[in-house]
DNA sequence: CGTCTGGTTGATACGACTCAAATTTGGTGG
DNA sequence: CCACCAAATTTGAGTCGTATCAACCAGACG
């Protein structure tokens, strides 16, 4: 698999290797079924290898928000070890084939191996700049602004992991999980994707997006990669190699 | 220093000693200044040795999102040396007191210092689950619980560095850092913090906060404690000691 | 073919925003 | 110690973005 990785730093056959013998225990999850649930001894880091899942927080008047949507090559929790118990869910978006890596795998893979280590903390550091990212969004963004953001990052995530190109990717959330992601209803996230489509920014149907006019969503968004940090050696390889 | 590590585990009088020893180098921000810009390289982790500071993003209409509060005892950024450039802008609230640790301190405090190695990693995994919960507060919940929710949190964060207690703290945040942090009008705030006030829940005057009635406010702003995860050994300690 | 999930539409309500002004607080210098 | 100024808080009136509630529709699936 292209890993994501490889969107910090080029790695070596051998880190490779590493890495497919540590994913090499993985499971399928059916769409819709927790892969963990809040509560949870955190027993294993789990990498997306195919499908889309999400991080979510439920509070108890039902209301959910998703906190984080993962594509493949994302990895979940990276040193979750060290926590006594989770403190959200994940789970998945599609059917889901997703690596489940033990601490001893995850030890194996980094001892001796200070590349995967880096890639594996700038990993870490980018996943947590997306976090504050949703916030801004949450926080300052219209609803209109706020869908085109997540839009973007999603289409950008997916193009540097080689599923994405020429504004095209698969997209296989409901509106009624962008709006648990965005905080919006469903109703008026469904009024605001029109609002998308007639402004001539977007198609979006049958879990296909198309961006047709990724300049002015830009615009309209407000969007700003630099904090997916994608100014890194790897980012000139291709994503497919 | 009572650092915040110590919530996480007891650390012995050497790792205190280290760790003193990588705080040596600190100096003065006065309030409203910038310590760090969006844009810089990234060149020390900082810790906060007293008053307050925030992490925010801007957006190029004018609106700001405060994504981040930091209250003595909290680090900034560990590891981020690796990222090419800051993402976002770190900025006094108060007058600040904040220690800034070279990529060769960092180094040296960590190198055959699992513990301290363990507690950072404990740090950055409670400062994300923090972002997360901030994301779903902004996503999900009304004003009113909102403002609740991030007013115990403060407390209770100033609780474990020993800058709480019986429910009273220091509170710097002006009104409109409060909008800031919560997605909101500074007017609306002031609205909100009146409710609260009426319905005896809190005082909030001359940068004192006083919580009346904790277990209320915990019903009213949905408030869950597990992802500050302080179950921990240090957890028993008097944070004075 | 009936059922179900996801998407769409319409009517109405309300929480939070905007703009504008008044008041209070805290700091500073005379 | 008081006068002054800027910053922060408070109040009021009016508007708007998004939520709510309730149907209805289309395609997928068994």
């Amino acid at each position: 698999m292209a890993s994501k990785l490889e969107a910090f730093t080029r790695l070596s056959a051998d880190d490779r290797e590493a890495l497919a013998l540590a994913a090499k225990n993985f499971r399928f999850v059916e769409a819709r079924r927790d892969v963990v649930s809040e509560g949870d001894k955190p027993r294993f880091v789990h990498l997306v290898l195919d499908g889309w899942a999400c991080r979510y927080k439920q509070l108890p008047d039902g209301k959910r928000q998703i906190v984080a949507l993962f594509v493949p090559g994302d990895f979940c929790d990276v040193n979750v070890f060290i926590l006594k118990a989770m403190d959200h869910s994940i789970g998945a978006i599609t059917r889901l084939k997703v690596a489940m890596i033990s601490p001893e795998d995850m030890n194996a893979l980094t001892w001796e191996r200070p590349r995967i280590t880096q890639a594996l903390w700038w990993h870490e550091l980018v996943t947590a700049a997306v976090q504050r990212e949703w916030t801004l969004n949450l926080g300052q963004r219209s609803a209109y602004e706020r869908l085109a953001h997540l839009l973007i990052e999603l289409y950008m995530r997916l193009e540097t992991v080689g599923r994405a190109r020429n504004g095209h990717c698969d997209f296989p959330l409901t509106q009624g999980d962008l709006a648990d992601a965005t905080g919006l209803t469903s109703v008026h996230v469904n009024r605001t994707l029109q609002e998308l489509r007639r402004d001539g920014l977007i198609e979006l149907e049958r879990k296909q997006l198309h961006i047709l006019d990724m300049s002015r969503m830009n615009d309209v968004a407000m969007f700003n990669p630099n904090y997916l940090h994608l100014d890194h050696e790897g980012r000139h390889l291709d994503a497919n190699a």
